[in-house]
RNA sequence: GGCGUGGUAGCUCAGGUGGUAAGAGCGUCGGAUUCAUAACCCGGAGGCCGAGGGUUCGACUCCCUCCCACGCUACCA
């Protein structure tokens, strides 16, 4: 085993706040593993901190008016707080505009340009003049040449999904100044990761106890081949690249937000007054680094930082990288910008942390995409938290206090099954131990759960209610043995449930903070005076979550009301709309693409010619059930070859909001002019 | 389309190098009990382990094909 242990969460994009999905992806799971790992009195840090650039924090600019400085600085504290009320306990939450993180990776880009890892390629870009400066993929917007969606994106058509660069786009518009952008030749440096392949692939089949969702992902891009990577890119938002003559450009968010968790810890250690102290857990073999994410960022983690990492030399490399799928709300994707999300912050206010800390520990997706909803958060919490682990304390120390005036009786003569009960503790603890060494933290919360389980099962088999009466001694050996259960568990469940064990040790009298060693069978003394205390878990009435469930779908409503009509576009001077050409034409055939799971080849009769048009509505419509429609054809467009195919136009159709499409359909003429 | 992960009781999910493992919790039905937050405890019902083939003495567990979900990826107007 280690000597210690370095954990990370992924850097959270500080330009919203946090959700449950960010918690059960990354930030729950760290937290429980650290926790756990401390009882143990193991060396182990947990580091994370905002990811403050990126190309989305500008364009919020663009939309909202407000600078990127003033976004990251809101949501950094906003995030930070809502963490540490939640109790993801980081022993530093850092941020990548720190002066130290631009040090960190500006020398971490400096010693691979040194070391002549990277190579420089040549490319063109679109650039804005009037703004002098060269456009990201998302600062330029245009006509999508797949679907024609006018608003599409430099990297993405939203309307369509297909993927884009910016200089596919036709009509493309610079975001930042509405001028038409120029091609220009720019330089950047890449990382070569086809050259780098074996090497990171020869490191991977060399990991143990990886999950298997990792390793396939990464199995997959490995299998495909990968492409070299470009680690700089125009733009000012970021760490500016640390060379003579790369002005104005930045190195790109992929690169600088790994290191920023060298560069927190670098923080830490200062903050701990020895500076030097980071070093000891990135550049000892005796550490291992385990980075918990979500499964969206699989080949960051597992590829691209840890080859990063073994190019500069000196560092350790990640041991594991447990990675969560995604986590479903309601049986519904979480979408943000539909507003079908539950933030953190709204749950702060309505709940307590350790509710939602067990809940959502006990749906972690795992090994699967899993699902929240607020039913099942009030069933666990009624029936698991208050019946099962609640009541048993409540019960057991209720009983001490008005049976045995809260003194904790001897063990005398103990019996079988009070020796098996105590037993319990040891196989629980051994249990509970594995699974989190393994980093199944549901089964370890569930097993810690069955010691609670265990617990009322032994109490109700020895009825103390009954031995009070004739038999004072069994019952005194009851109470004392369901003593030691409940301050086993105010150990065991601690990573889980922080706030609600240490009212738990309280009530037991724990006046030192125990660690995972000392839970044993007689963790409490004899004549030890403890409390009935308060009941620690309320039951939560149905109301109560009806009310958040309304709440989401309010939420999730007027977001769609809000979304529901596209912006009307800039008015349009009427030569440009008179230079398209629209003509009736009749689908006279069509066929599907077996390649393309989009395009549907049509063959269109405009009365004066007949043409092939490619079409990406294979979704919505079978080839057999549109021949014989008429259709509106945008005659003159430029021809655009796909899938080997050349497309003579463009169907036009109508988009709903979900997405689902209308052909525009007349009954006209065929080759009939439409303005 | 390619690749990856998953598809197990009404619900949420475990499991498995092929053979006395088809499992847990919740829900449901029945019983018992009263110390306790109408809680706890015991018992029953409920699954051709996504579909179809194949290998095998034997497959939920291996192979092939297909369907579905999620993700990655692709020249998709």
């Amino acid at each position: 085993m280690s000597k210690r242990t370095l954990v990370t969460s992924a850097l959270p994009y500080a330009n919203g706040p946090i959700h449950l999905g960010h918690l059960a992806g990354a930030y729950l799971p760290a937290d429980l593993y650290t926790r756990y790992k401390r009882l143990r009195g193991e060396d182990i840090i947990h580091i994370c901190g905002s990811d403050e650039h990126g190309v989305p924090i500008t364009i919020a600019e663009e939309k909202k008016g407000v600078k990127p400085q003033q976004i990251v600085d809101e949501f950094h504290e906003r995030n930070k707080k809502v963490f540490r009320e939640f109790g993801i306990d980081f022993d530093y939450y850092g941020r990548t505009s720190s002066k130290l993180h631009h040090e960190t990776s500006q020398d971490f880009f400096k010693k691979l340009n040194e070391k002549g890892i990277f190579v420089k390629k040549k490319e063109k870009q679109l650039f804005d003049q009037e703004a002098n400066m060269f456009l990201p993929d998302r600062y330029v917007t245009g006509t999508c040449p797949v679907c024609g969606h006018e608003e599409a994106y430099g990297d993405q058509c939203e309307k369509c999904g297909s993927s884009l660069s910016p200089v596919e786009l036709i009509k493309p518009k610079s975001v930042l100044t509405g001028n038409t952008p120029v091609t220009k030749e720019t330089e950047h440096w890449y990382l070569p990761l086809g050259k780098l392949q074996p090497e990171i692939e020869s490191w991977i089949e060399s990991r143990v106890g990886w999950k298997a969702n990792v390793l396939g992902q990464c199995r997959s891009w490995l299998k495909e081949g990968l492409n070299d990577r470009a680690v700089t890119r125009d733009l000012t938002w970021g760490v500016p690249v640390p060379l003579e003559g790369a002005e104005n450009k930045v190195l790109y968010v992929w690169f600088d937000a790994p290191i920023g968790y060298i560069s927190a810890t670098k923080e830490w250690a200062i903050e701990k007054g020895d500076k030097e102290r980071w070093k000891t857990y990135w550049q000892d073999d005796e550490t291992s680094l385990i980075h918990f994410i979500g499964k969206d960022n699989i080949v960051f983690h597992c590829i691209m930082f840890p080859l990063t990492l073994m190019k500069y030399g000196e560092f350790v490399l990640p041991e594991n990288v447990p990675a969560n799928e995604f986590l479903n709300l309601e049986g519904r994707k979480l979408s943000t910008s539909k507003g079908w999300a539950v933030w953190l912050e709204d749950y702060m206010e309505s709940f307590e942390p350790d509710l939602l800390r067990y809940v959502l520990g006990t749906t972690l997706p795992e090994t699967k995409d899993s699902d929240f909803s607020w039913k099942d958060f009030q069933t666990r919490i009624n029936s698991e938290l208050a019946d099962i682990l609640g009541n048993f304390i409540f019960r057991t120390l209720s009983f001490t206090d008005k049976y045995f005036n809260g003194m904790v009786p001897e063990l005398l003569n103990p019996g079988e099954k009070d020796l098996s009960a105590l037993n319990e503790i040891a196989q629980a603890k051994a249990r509970i131990s594995e699974s989190y060494d393994r980093f199944r933290f549901r089964e370890a919360i569930a097993e810690t759960m069955n010691l609670a389980r265990t617990g009322n099962k032994y109490f109700t088999e020895t009825e103390p209610w009954k031995t009070r009466k004739d038999n004072v001694e069994a019952c005194g050996n009851t109470l004392y043995v369901s003593i030691q259960i409940c301050a086993a568990l105010s150990v065991l469940f601690r990573p889980v449930l922080p706030n609600k064990m240490k009212e738990l040790a309280t009530s037991l009298n724990l006046t030192e903070e125990l660690n995972w060693n000392d839970v044993t069978t007689k963790m409490i003394k004899p004549e030890t005076d403890v409390k009935a205390g308060n009941i620690l878990f309320a039951k939560i009435e149905d109301d109560v979550v009806d009310a958040e469930l309304e709440k989401l779908k309010e939420s999730s409503e007027s977001d769609e009301i809000e979304k529901k009509y596209t912006p009307l576009k800039k008015t349009a001077d009427y030569n440009n709309f008179a230079n398209l050409d629209l003509r009736v034409g009749l689908i006279t055939n069509a066929e599907d693409l077996p390649d393309s799971n989009k395009l549907l080849k049509l063959t269109i009769d405009l009365g004066f010619e007949t043409r092939t048009i490619l079409a990406g509505i294979k979704n919505v419509y079978s080839p057999k059930d549109i021949i014989g429609r008429k259709v509106c054809v945008v005659a003159n467009l430029e021809p655009k070859k796909m899938m080997g195919i050349e497309s003579n136009g463009m169907v036009l159709m109508a988009e709903e909001d979900d997405g689902k499409l209308h052909f525009m359909t007349t009954e006209a003429d065929i080759g009939s002019p439409v303005f």
